[in-house]
DNA sequence: ACTTTTTGTGACGTCGCGTAAAAAATTGAC
DNA sequence: GTCAATTTTTTACGCGACGTCACAAAAAGT
């Protein structure tokens, strides 16, 4: 049994090293760059090896994409236990939105790996629910503080808008400017120069539009947006070293 | 030169027909399947003719984003000329992103593959200053009728929002909701059951924010939209038959 | 009719995928 | 410690797609 456990760490240890060498290639050179016979010969074992683990570089990527979701749930997780008001912990999820695009970049790019229908069809079963696990887990936390908003009464229950939907409404702002900044070639071109803070004007508009109390001016919003940013994620510049990454945020998320 | 011109033309058919044939397979079985081995057999003319048109596979698809951005822009052309007042205009737009995506939606699907890198950064520069101009079209179609809004007064001028930060939030709500809601395998079970209407809830609460004249309620919004619908696109079920798709709506955008 | 130029063809080399048989290593029994 | 059974790893292969290039066919020009 200890035999068979540690026979199975090893083959853990392994898997975890091929998305470590995965990963930059991904994010660095692409999916077409991502190759098994890459992975393999990086590694230094043979391409029969690595589908021991893998049945194709699809599911290395999503496996990646999962990691990256985590990730973001963690930073979710850490926003939401921010000690004040229910509006004031949206905008913080927000700020850990803001965070996540800022800091995490490669993650944020290879989260998007889901939405690609090649890959996401044609990977495993189980993978496709872990991950629908955990965009269930994001989704959760946010409508958690909608519905703990509205039942102290600090936001009014809408019949026209269902809180998942409110939910709705400010993943897609933000997850649409988010692509739209990372794929439009040519944003400033089109007039839009300040695009993170167009999202948070965005984002006060809607909340003042829920009437979600207390109702704050854009400016306002904004100065307060900056002050959250710094106390919740006062360690950014320790986060930018790729290397501490995932370690550091894991601290500060369980913390 | 009638002769050249006559030869010119003959390219062109070609390379439509080639475009012809690309489409349902890269909407129906995806980017995989479109090999240009495969586009040669379809249209039984050697692989080497093929390249003659496009240097690989991704100028194909890129050529047919562009055709379906250039469905879009005509459909925004057709919205903007609703006579009425600049908010009704806009409401307008807003239509024809519901209608593209209702009725056109493999042109949806295709437009999409202009954000991704892999693809992007393979085609020629000729192609991507096409789209360029393409987007840049539309965003000036949409900014023309906020613009127009602060000339009548309709819409107060925002010292925190400049007009093409107005455009990219809306456009952010309408994009970001779409692929979420063209990608997410399962957003009915995290309890976003109308997340069309969901648009339609945010973008009004945006407008309204925005303290656009005039000021409406959702209720009021939703059925002035359903209405609009009908008006702006009374042939619509017209427009399901693929077949006459384009013809179609190039006629409806130009009449 | 004959040359020149343009256009079309398809075989070829390369690369990545995924597999399956052979080789190596590990396990377990004696 | 040896040897058979089992598991794991390697290697070699078939396949399909890419993009090219030398050659063939057709068109244009004279």
């Amino acid at each position: 049994m200890v035999e068979l456990s540690r026979k199975q760490r090893e083959i853990e240890r392994r898997t975890a090293e091929i998305l470590r060498v995965s990963k930059p290639i991904l994010v660095r050179e692409g999916f077409h760059a991502l190759s098994m016979d890459r992975v393999a010969a990086d590694m230094e074992y043979a391409k029969g090896t690595i589908y021991n683990h893998f049945p194709h570089k699809e599911e290395i990527v999503l496996a990646l994409a999962f990691e990256s979701m985590e990730l973001r749930r963690k930073l979710f997780e850490h926003a939401v236990a921010y000690p004040r008001s229910t509006r004031f912990r949206m905008m913080a999820i927000g700020t850990a939105c803001e965070f996540y695009t800022r800091h995490c970049i490669e993650d944020f790019v290879i989260e998007q790996w889901v939405r690609n229908a090649n890959v996401w069809d044609k990977s495993t079963q189980k993978r496709q629910e872990l991950i629908r696990q955990c965009e269930a887990s994001c989704m959760a936390i946010v409508s958690s503080v909608i519905h703990h908003g509205i039942a102290v009464s600090e936001l009014p229950r809408s019949d026209a808008l269902p809180p998942e939907e409110m939910v709705f409404g400010l993943w897609a702002i933000n997850f649409g400017s988010q692509i739209l900044m990372a794929s439009s070639p040519s944003l400033s071109a089109l007039g839009v120069h300040d695009p993170i803070r167009s999202i948070r004007v965005h984002c006060c508009t809607l909340l003042n539009g829920f009437d979600w109390a207390p109702h704050m001016p854009v400016e306002n919003y904004l100065t307060t947006a900056d002050q959250m940013n710094t106390e919740l994620f006062p360690q950014f510049h320790i986060l930018r070293e790729k290397h501490f990454q995932m370690t550091n945020v894991a601290t500060l998320a369980s913390t």
